[in-house]
DNA sequence: TGTACATCAGTGAACGCGCGTTCACTGATGTAC
DNA sequence: TGTACATCAGTGAACGCGCGTTCACTGATGTAC
């Protein structure tokens, strides 16, 4: 960062170049939109220090993706619950999980592929999984969904929404004759449809639930 | 393939190499599962070739990743194409499909990934997306299905199945204490929420439709 | 308060490797006479 | 039918590049006396 070399941190604080390092890789896979960017040179250059630097505060490049995925989970996680906490409802809220999850898919796209491309997804999602897992939960308690198993309509659920935050992409030529779609309809629509919430379900608990689709054995 | 050096394909048939580079290219990707593993020397290897021949068959890389693409969805769209007429029924045909497009996507993980890694993977999908909205619109014009817009509700389900097809991977350790997922129950279950098809349709098209959950506008 | 010194965050040069691509070539095969 | 030759599928050697990693180093900073 700095003009000729970057300004010392003090003795105890490692801790700083560290966080420096992992913003540095964040924001190189942001910026170059490929996650195979993500190289130990690349990120030394990002933060403007030397690559043997990084050596410093991680053994090698595995034990830095690894960081980085972390960190990346994590924001994820607190994007949804910040979304879900800014609603109230148990039906608002899990539909502003499902909108932030995806948008946060659609803001990141390079990231957002580095995070389930590797195998270590499902130990890192647990935490964004649990709030959406609440959130269904929440909504079967109130009456606005009728699902018999919340656990695991919680995973198709995540499932389809994970498949719209990797499909969206482009669609410049528009190959598959969509016209213009409305996302963000299209978003609660699959998640009402998924998480079977009664139709009109607006938050008022104590509306009739409708017919539900029972789920096949 | 041969010993020492391969032997020649005869004169006009530059077509055969071709086609030997494009399976090994394939065959690369299945075997090392890791769609980065896809560079031209490597697959030279694998083909038991030199590098520069396929310079003979192929402008660059890019033109060879390009080749190799197109020829992973023609294979895809042949087998839902296979898996749909080997059932009778629209409900019968749009599970068939569905089952058969997840079960590429998890047998052959390395290359799924990289036909949707790319940008130009709609165009490339075209002839699959057609048969499914093909098989929703049959649901629908067969009383079994609800939709009102079957090919925004293709894509919803496209989407869903690409999210299975992607994220159902190891889950060695149950991270996210689902137990044992029934897969393909899940699987019929998404498809039967999202196309909005009556639950019991088992292929007798003049059962009473159930009621919908219609599409917020 | 002043000075010698140990600490340790960060560096510059070098390594071996696999990559994509180029270039001049080789030598079997089909064709012209 | 026999021979000279053009064709062209495939090759071996070499290139420059960016990568991950190592090594001995530098020099500012906090500490001991």
């Amino acid at each position: 960062m700095s003009e000729k070399t970057r300004t010392r941190n003090p003795r105890g604080s490692g801790e700083l170049l560290r966080e420096e390092i992992l913003r540095a890789a964040v924001a190189l896979i942001d910026e170059t939109g490929d996650p195979n960017a993500l190289t130990l040179r690349g990120v030394a250059r990002q933060a403007g220090i030397s690559a043997p630097s990084i050596y410093r505060h991680f053994d090698d490049l595995p034990a830095l993706v690894e960081a980085v995925l972390g960190e990346c989970f994590r924001e994820l996680a607190e994007i949804v619950r910040g979304a879900m906490e800014d609603e109230s409802g148990p039906v608002a809220k899990l539909l502003a999980a499902g909108r932030a999850y995806v948008q946060f898919g659609w803001q990141h796209r390079a990231r957002y592929r580095l995070m389930f491309a590797e195998s270590g997804y499902a130990e890192n999602a647990v935490e964004t999984f649990e709030l959406v897992s609440r959130a269904v939960q929440d909504c079967v308690e109130s009456g606005a969904s009728a699902c018999t198993d919340p656990r695991t309509d919680t995973w198709m659920l995540w499932a389809a929404l994970h498949g719209v935050a990797t499909l969206d992409k482009p669609a410049r030529a528009d190959y598959l004759r969509l016209g213009r779609l409305d996302r963000p309809a299209m978003l609660e629509t699959i998640i009402r449809r998924l998480a079977l919430l009664t139709d009109d379900s607006g938050d008022h608990p104590a509306a009739a639930p409708a017919a539900p689709a029972a789920m096949p054995t």
